[in-house]
DNA sequence: AGCATATTTGGCAATTTTGCCAAACAGCCA
DNA sequence: TGGCTGTTTGGCAAAATTGCCAAATATGCT
């Protein structure tokens, strides 16, 4: 793999992994529903503020999600909606390693 | 987030964390053209053999790819294609943070 | 200005990931 | 069996990620 083509696969697996955690998984769930602030995503992920906060700079640096400030709050939204895309997929991914595992004890 | 919560997206989690590394993006890549052994991927990746064997021991266990072995190669497959749908929306991110660079620039 | 709330940043320890080397293992063939 | 090729595993050091606390910043209100 040369350089060019390192930095390609790079830059997609900078998005990839910034969803890649189970709370930054909650959030974009969470934020397929509509926007929300940083203390409402706090409460349901229940970590930290500054945890929360760190997470969601990963995503808006990955281009995941955008913020928009409003008074004293900053609320986070989903950006490219396709990213909910994923978890269709995923769930199969979970569905054939089920399978699988309910054929090995049979 | 209750246990419950917490595991189900983990169980998601470790599938996307096994997409989200620049080496393991190129085997996806490659095994969506057709089946390949460890050798050639590590070819195409250009890291040590166990290196690349590590790789696709963490996407096995995820769930994303499936290996053969026949005489003494081990030959490995995408086993859910719908992943590949995954590097569309990546796109499509990375397509609009070049878009904001641009308008960040003028 | 002083205070309260919302969020981000700095720093740090604990954990996880990564990648190499060396060694082990597996299958094939002379 | 011995040697050769292909692959995995063990081990380890370097690098990256995670999550908390404390402190800084920003905004609104009195």
């Amino acid at each position: 793999m040369n350089v060019k083509m390192r930095r390609h696969y790079e830059a997609r697996a900078k998005i990839i992994k910034a969803m890649g955690h189970p709370s930054r998984l909650l959030i974009i769930d969470e934020l397929s529903h509509g926007e929300k602030c940083v203390n409402e995503l706090t409460e349901m992920v229940g970590a930290d503020t500054s945890t929360v906060s760190k997470h969601l700079s990963v995503m808006k640096n990955a281009g995941i999600v955008a913020d928009e400030k409003r008074g004293t709050m900053v609320y986070y939204r989903l950006r490219v909606p396709c990213i909910l895309n994923f978890f269709g997929c995923v769930e199969s991914v979970l569905k054939q390693v089920a399978h699988e595992s309910r054929q090995a004890v049979s």
